[in-house]
DNA sequence: GTGGTCTAGACCACG
DNA sequence: GTGGTCTAGACCACT
């Protein structure tokens, strides 16, 4: 399902939070498709189910995902405004890139590049 | 000279060592300036002499200042190199985000529209 | 795992640095493999945890090992490269020292004989 | 006569001494040579007097000059057996890199190679 | 338990 | 006065 890198530097519960997130957001994960138990991706992920306990509590707290209680875990029905909402901060944060790099003088030409340029990881 | 921001989750050595590279790089402290001694700037922020101490070692070792012995720490003389170094990093983060937006189902005129757009704060 | 010599001038982060770097750079500790934890190493050295933690924060900036919050310190897997790259930089010092004893009147052949000798300490 | 550079992490004093000790032993200063008042030399370079006067002090201890009271300070006649003791030091060195450059894998064709090789700075 | 940040206070070397 | 190192002890986040 994800994959967790023990080098990333972001704590573990991050990265599963992170990966689920960027699934449904994505659209790989329909709404109300069931996902992994906490023991269960603990085990494949060889990971401590605390630290998937903590991951899923984030995403529920995000609206990403919604807890049956006895019966799972399921990606939420509003995927779509989750997914706006994430557009938008990521608009952002390229309006704030882009005038911290016309402050250091970088031009309209340059900047429009830049969305073509293949990142070398994510921000 | 610089701002301390206690609900920013950066620590607070980071959000000096950005706010004097900031400063350098956009030209504002020209090569050669003296910048606060470590106990002066501890004493206007209200901060741990150690601290600003750290947030100073980070910036030699970026080569933003470089630090003397009982004479005090300097803006250093490549902040042009740095600064285009920083633009590059400032292109591949863009460029990284424009990607994932467009996973997202962004078209190209409302990437292109970002880049105007004033940002809430940085990435 | 390594020595501390209180009469070195050096300063004790600096050692307990160049101590695990050496280990890491000739291959005695595999890519991955755990070292010891900050306290664990203090008290071996009985040293206070907080000179272990910057060299621990010097050795993660300088890529020979990664750090993760809450499991520990783990050798690089790059070694290879910091490996080259340090050959180098011993090259050009071997090199620098060579152009100044010619300068004060070495041959060539005391020259190729100093590569023989066993030096007393490191440069 | 000499330079000093405050970009050098080196202490001034220590600029001052390790300038004029490369003078006398390449023999561009022949023995008996006086050389600059405290004063003067203080005032050339723009430094504080105490600074040189700490720098003729080492001069005079490792025996590089010698200071007649009231006459002035001059090159000491006894650099051929420096100017050996230092190339001793040096060889001693360079037996030490190679040494470790061994335990990195390079061969001897390669540290032969680096004889001739100009490195950037001094060791 | 782990790493990471911060404070407080001391001591040293340099100018 | 300056920067740099070290100790002691506290608190936080992560597993």
């Amino acid at each position: 399902m994800i994959k967790i890198d023990y080098r990333d530097p972001r704590p573990i519960y991050e990265q599963v939070v992170d990966g689920i997130e960027e699934l449904a957001l994505r659209g790989a994960l329909p709404a109300d498709t069931q996902i992994p138990s906490v023991r269960q991706l603990a085990m494949e992920l060889s990971i401590n189910p605390n630290t998937i306990q903590r991951a899923y509590g984030e995403l529920e707290r995000r609206g990403v995902i919604y807890a049956a209680k006895g019966r799972g875990n399921f990606i939420s029905d509003n995927m779509t405004v989750l997914r706006e909402r994430r557009l938008e901060e990521i608009g952002a944060q390229i309006g704030a890139l882009a005038a911290q790099a016309r402050t250091l003088g970088a031009d309209e030409d340059r900047l429009r590049g830049w969305l073509q340029k293949k990142g070398v990881d994510g921000a």
